[in-house]
RNA sequence: GGGGCGCUAGCUCAAUGGUUAGAGCUGCGGACUUUUAAUCCGUAGGUUCCGGGUUCGAGUCCCGGGCGCCCUACCA
């Protein structure tokens, strides 16, 4: 740090800027490299060109110096310096002052050298950006601690790191370009919320000095874009942060990105498929294939049609005896019991019946899988199921054993709203801390005519797990992560 | 929440309770006009995560704390 300090004062008593701007930078290393896929070895273009980058690898020998620059999307170029084409002033400087890790600026001619390596043949450098620290050791992995905390040291060293954060846009931008083919209009919804409603979990709770009231970081924007639907926007959907003050693990990062989208008029079905189409066009865009094999060896198949299963019939079978919506709640608590499976003390019977599935049948969702037909007493903002009793319209879509998304025919009647809310209200008077609190204003929104939709929520992080196969930490750029002791 | 493992030089890692805590790479000085993780010679580099304790002696053992990873549970 000290020296490379020096080296940055050094550069400016020799009349150079150590942190340059308005460079005449004509292309990029990119470019370069397509312009010339495949020159023999010692070949002089006669093509000029002024190019900066990273300098991620130093070869100096006496008179001839040579660096590897790298760009930010990964391609490489090489640096040359000779004495004869630059000088012996701006030799030594280079030798003295450019370090691992310097941005510099290259002018000069595109050759290749003795050993076939593209490169650029330097008439004058130029410092970029003195970096002041020493960038790890390459070749040796980062242990993973460091590349969470220092996301940007991790995305100069280690591709993968730029493959991973790249992916991501491209995922977003497949969901918005799909969600938009479709008519949907991307809208906006409230982060802050006085209260918080649309999924049951904890939130974060902070405060409004202007207001001098308590606000939630929303777990959910599910209300607010059912609002917007009854206002006359037929088809919204929503791509951006939740929060939910709960565990952290490998597939839970207390704020994560989420997709929620509804569509007037469109049951369960019909928001399946399109979900299904949107995994599809992303994994297409983002990787280029429907087939994703896994670090760990898993291999994905995300083609085609997506198998439906039933949730009470699946599990049925799972344990061998009958299991339905009408199963007593005391012969589930002893299915679980029996099988070790831990559950809340007022776990409801649907609840418990999930459990169950979670225990039996999940394990075995690797492909695309849509759950069908969850009960009621779990699902406060799902439809009656228009056929069968004691569930809903919902399905769960598994991917690679996790849950990757969920859809509903949405409950637009809002007296049973009204009701099933009452309910949910009570819970969390007896203290259930996840239930939800009355949104009188979101009923009123109904009263006024909440037409019949479908609606699905898909997690993001998720998507980038099942087509990369990393834990989520790593396909969120900058985790939340403690602050450690420096 | 419970259990296990880990934290030592810029990075990746060594070090039976016993000399002055080592190695590779990085860095620094030098040689080299075709290198590719360049090579060769020389050299520097430490609050062993923090705080206590046991001991003639602690990176190592004990207690407390911090941070991380894995497993497990919880979180529809």
């Amino acid at each position: 740090m000290r020296i490379r300090r020096d080296k940055r004062d050094q550069l400016a008593a020799r009349g150079m800027e150590p942190y340059a701007i308005g460079l005449p930078i004509t292309t990029t290393i990119a470019a370069v490299r397509a312009a010339h896929p495949d020159l023999e070895a010692d070949v002089a273009t006669g093509e000029k060109v002024g190019i900066a980058g990273r300098v991620i690898f130093q070869r100096n020998t006496g008179k001839l110096c040579f660096a590897t620059l790298r760009a930010g999307d990964g391609t490489e170029i090489q640096a040359m310096l000779s004495l004869a084409s630059v000088g012996e002033e701006a030799l030594q400087s280079w030798k003295d002052l450019v370090d691992i890790g310097d941005h510099v600026f290259v002018a000069g001619e595109v050759i290749t050298s003795k050993r076939g390596e593209l490169s650029v043949m330097a008439d004058e450098w130029r410092m970029a950006s003195k970096s002041l620290r020493p960038l790890p050791v390459a070749h040796k992995p980062l242990n993973e601690e460091t590349r969470v905390r220092q996301r940007y040291v991790d995305l100069i060293v280690r591709p993968e790191a730029q493959k991973v954060a790249r992916t991501r846009v491209e995922v977003l931008a497949s969901v918005r370009r799909s969600m938009s083919e479709r008519g949907f209009l991307e809208i906006e919804t409230p982060m802050l919320q006085t209260l918080h409603g649309g999924a049951a979990a904890r939130p974060f709770v902070t405060h409004s000095n202007a207001f001098d009231i308590d606000l939630f970081l929303r777990i959910a924007p599910e209300l607010f874009l059912k609002r917007a639907v009854v206002g006359g926007l037929e088809r919204v959907f929503e791509v951006n942060r939740n929060f939910r003050n709960e565990g952290a693990d490998r597939t839970h990062s207390p704020e994560f990105t989420m997709l929620e989208f509804y569509a007037q008029y469109l049951d369960y079905r019909d928001v399946a498929r399109i979900t299904r189409e949107l995994y599809q066009e992303a994994a297409q865009s983002a990787i280029g294939s429907l087939t994703v094999d896994h670090p760990d060896g898993t291999v994905l198949d995300l083609s085609g049609e997506w198998p439906e299963i039933d949730l009470f019939e699946s599990l049925s079978e799972a344990i061998g005896e009958e299991i339905t919506p009408e199963t007593p709640r005391e012969h589930l608590v002893m299915l679980c019991d029996q099988q070790d499976i831990a559950f809340h003390p007022t776990a409801v019977a649907g609840k418990l019946a999930e459990e169950l599935f979670e225990h039996y049948v999940v394990p075995t969702l690797v492909n695309p899988v849509f759950v069908m037909d969850y009960p009621v007493d779990t699902s406060p903002l799902v439809r009656g199921h228009r056929t069968k009793a004691g569930v809903v319209e919902k399905w769960d879509l598994y991917i690679n054993r996790m849950e990757s998304g969920t859809g509903y025919s949405e409950l637009v009647d809002p007296v049973i709203q009204r009701e099933r809310l009452v309910e949910q209200a009570s819970l969390a008077d007896r203290g259930d801390d996840e239930a939800m609190h009355l949104d009188e204003d979101f009923l009123r929104a109904m009263e006024h005519g909440m037409p019949p939709m479908g609606g699905v929520g898909v997690g993001v992080d998720r998507m980038l797990m099942a087509l990369t196969g990393l834990g989520i930490r790593e396909t969120i750029l900058f985790p939340l992560v403690k602050p450690g002791q420096s």
